[in-house]
DNA sequence: CTCTGGCTATAACGATCGTCATAGTCTAGC
DNA sequence: GCTAGACTATGACGATCGTTATAGCCAGAG
């Protein structure tokens, strides 16, 4: 699984093993407790490597799966907007079924959950910035391609959004087909963005 | 009278605050206790009105919201597959914009959360149904105005896919931008699907 | 060797969770 | 008015939550 290696030093472990539980159960429903369990690490640890508290693990752990996602999508958009797509496709599709439909996106998961007070918490924080990297890379690469610099944006914002919620729709109907409808949506539309001769 | 009249909207009441609250908390963040207090009712009714608990009212304020959105979506869808578009996504917008960026969908919400054990609980059911209602509506429509058969449901599952996606997007970054951004992807789409004379 | 400091082990704190039981209130039908 | 049944009020149960405190282990520096 792409968002939780088990080899690692227990700090990374944790933090891992908190991306992949909090995409599983949600941000409130995901435990302290049981994120160190799921990294073979004792609670103590977790405080003593997150001192500030589940906001901090949950911050990191966002942080930590929106770079990895970041990084796989930006050596695949090398080869191009519509090999970027598969990858960033494939990579949630693996996610997605490899748990049996049980884990999804762990920054899809932080988004959807009420900020208390008035403040906006860091893990949110860092999830908009997830997003918006995923959205940079998918704009800078349908622009070198051709895609018209004004319509990328719009395109970019539309794929993301649109992968999240199908991988959120997938897995509640415990079938690809959401997902793959939208892949084959997607790769045309990027194949008509960026190849048309105008 | 044993079932025809159960009184008061209290139930009701009850059944729509948890629609909501499930949609800014989560599901297993939304409790009883505060659903019960957001519909001013007392926690006994709850356990009256549901008796089998929290699943019971999960699924119902579930199936409230994706009959309610149904129900708007299928008499706007009449006035064409654009104007069944735009109340959609004002429909969310509106959501989340009134609630200051913290409530959202509340069938997204279930949908996201690991169902306990190996089965499929009937909230998890209800939101599936949910999601392949709406896009049912949608392939109608579409194919009714000359969008291609085929293509009808591939651009529905896109639609609902990345409307769900944009409004969590929306939520975390405390912006319209990725919602407004998708409307517009969107609205084009459909007018190139229904329009375009081959 | 001692000693220090990073890590772990264990237990507890108050709070809140889902759920249930019991008793009380109210009202509709006789 | 009286009674049955729908609703409410109240409080408790075991479990689990985030967090903290305290004591113990154990490698490496001196």
């Amino acid at each position: 699984m792409v968002l939780a290696k088990s080899s690692a030093p227990s700090r990374d472990r944790i933090v891992a093993g908190a991306a992949d539980l909090i995409s599983r159960r949600g941000l409130n429903a995901a435990s302290i407790r049981e994120v160190a369990k799921h990294a073979k690490a004792p609670l103590g640890s977790t405080y003593h490597y997150f001192p500030e508290g589940k906001q901090q693990l949950a911050t990191e752990a966002v942080r930590y799966a929106g770079t990895a996602v970041a990084g796989i999508l930006r050596q695949e958009l090398h080869a191009g907007p519509v090999a970027g797509l598969r990858a960033f496709l494939g990579l949630w599709r693996g996610i997605v079924v490899d748990s049996d439909f049980r884990a999804g996106c762990p920054v899809l998961a932080v988004s959807v959950e009420e900020p208390p007070a008035d403040e906006t918490p860091p893990a949110l924080v860092a999830a908009t910035k997830a997003f918006q990297e995923w959205e940079r890379l998918l704009v800078e690469t349908l622009r070198a391609h051709g895609a018209d610099a004004e319509q990328a944006p719009g395109l970019a914002a539309l794929i993301v959004a649109s992968v999240e919620g199908a991988i959120a729709m997938s897995r509640a109907e415990r079938s690809m087909r959401p997902l793959d409808q939208v892949a084959g949506q997607l790769e045309a539309l990027i194949v008509g963005a960026v190849g048309r001769p105008d």
